[in-house]
DNA sequence: AACTTTTACAACCGCATCATT
DNA sequence: AAATGATGCGGTTGTAAAAGT
């Protein structure tokens, strides 16, 4: 018997006594299946009402926000999102958002930030001159991300201090660790011992350089990184006043960051990273969650959700003099 | 082209709760 | 109040398709 049938067979039992009768209705339909399959089946996949196809931006968010409230309470969280069933919410929330909380360093569980699920490696390697000099991964100590190496940590929250945002500290720090070869002339070389490549003179001229221009926008771009890595998880940010902000020892919040930055200087050279602009999801109530906020369009797709999230990683201030650099 | 690995999603399982008798 | 069946729910598994080698 043609199973397309059977469902037909299903379809139209249901449409005459409704759902329910669950334990008649294989056997009036002439279904293989127990009654609490056809439930399920009709549950998940066969209602007319069910809403097929990618999540918006704004559901995915909307998932987001509510989880960071109820928890794995998947039909809880289905019932704010018309037409999407709970094992739908949850099977995208395992294959999807899950793995980019934590690719983005947020702890899915918890929706707290959590640096040794952020790929630092990669991040620092691209804050500091992508430097090839950087034994950076070597300092993670194993591709395993839960098992980061609390050098790194130190590393990150040297970084992230603000009142050693001096990058001669850093510098300072890298060749105290011997994370970049100590020189005499104070100059850095690469593998191959040249001095004059574009890694070491970068780093010898960026103390000046980021004095004027890095230290702030850099510095800010990379607390971007590793709080806020996107503007859907800056949605969810703790709960302080109606808005959400994550909070950590070793991160400094937002607004410690702009009372130690020259904001005005800062938004020069990044006007399109305001503050404001990854800030500003407001969440006075859980309900409904349509925020408007930091919405870029509503049928984004999964790759310029990724490009989003690249957005807060390390950029060059426009202020940067290359020429010079180089 | 063939094989392996990864991804995405529907389906299943077991437990908890609710409704009925 | 207890027993029984139905339903709801969350975690897990199975598998087809896609991607990678």
């Amino acid at each position: 018997m043609p199973q397309q049938s059977a469902v037909k067979r299903a379809l139209g039992y249901i449409e005459i006594h409704g759902p329910g009768n669950w334990r008649t209705l294989p056997k009036n339909a002439g279904l293989q299946r127990c009654g609490k399959s056809c439930r399920l089946r009709w549950t998940n996949y066969l209602r007319p009402d069910i809403r097929r196809g990618r999540f918006s931006f704004e559901e995915e968010e909307t998932i987001i926000q509510l989880h960071s409230i109820l928890g794995n309470k998947w039909s809880a969280i289905a019932g704010r999102l018309p037409g999407r069933t709970d094992n739908e919410i949850k099977n995208y929330w395992n294959t999807h958002i899950r793995k980019r909380l934590l690719r983005n360093g947020i702890d899915p569980v918890t929706h707290a930030p959590r640096l040794d699920y952020l790929d630092l490696s990669a991040l620092l390697s691209q804050t500091l001159c992508n430097s090839s000099l950087l034994n950076v991964s070597s300092l993670l100590g194993s591709t395993q991300p839960a098992l980061l190496n609390p050098e790194l940590l130190r590393l990150v929250n040297t970084l992230l201090t603000p009142k050693q945002e001096n990058p001669e500290m850093v510098l300072q720090y890298l060749q105290q660790n011997q994370l970049v070869p100590l020189q005499q002339t104070g100059q850095l070389q690469n593998k191959n011992g040249d001095p004059t490549n574009s890694c070491g003179p970068f780093l010898n001229q960026t103390v000046p350089i980021m004095q004027a221009n890095v230290e702030a926008g850099l510095l800010m771009n990379m607390t971007n990184s590793l709080s806020c890595t996107s503007s859907q998880e800056n949605s969810i940010l703790s709960n302080q006043g109606g808005y959400m902000q994550y909070c950590s020892s070793n991160i400094p919040t937002i607004p410690e960051v702009e009372e130690n930055l020259n904001v005005e200087a800062l938004n020069n050279g990044n006007r399109n990273f305001g503050m404001n602009s990854v800030m500003s999801t407001p969440l006075s109530s859980p309900v409904p969650m349509n925020s408007s906020s930091t919405f870029i369009n509503g049928s984004s797709t999964e790759d310029e959700r990724e490009s989003y999230s690249s957005m807060f990683k390390f950029e060059i201030p426009e202020g940067f003099d290359f020429d010079e650099f180089m």
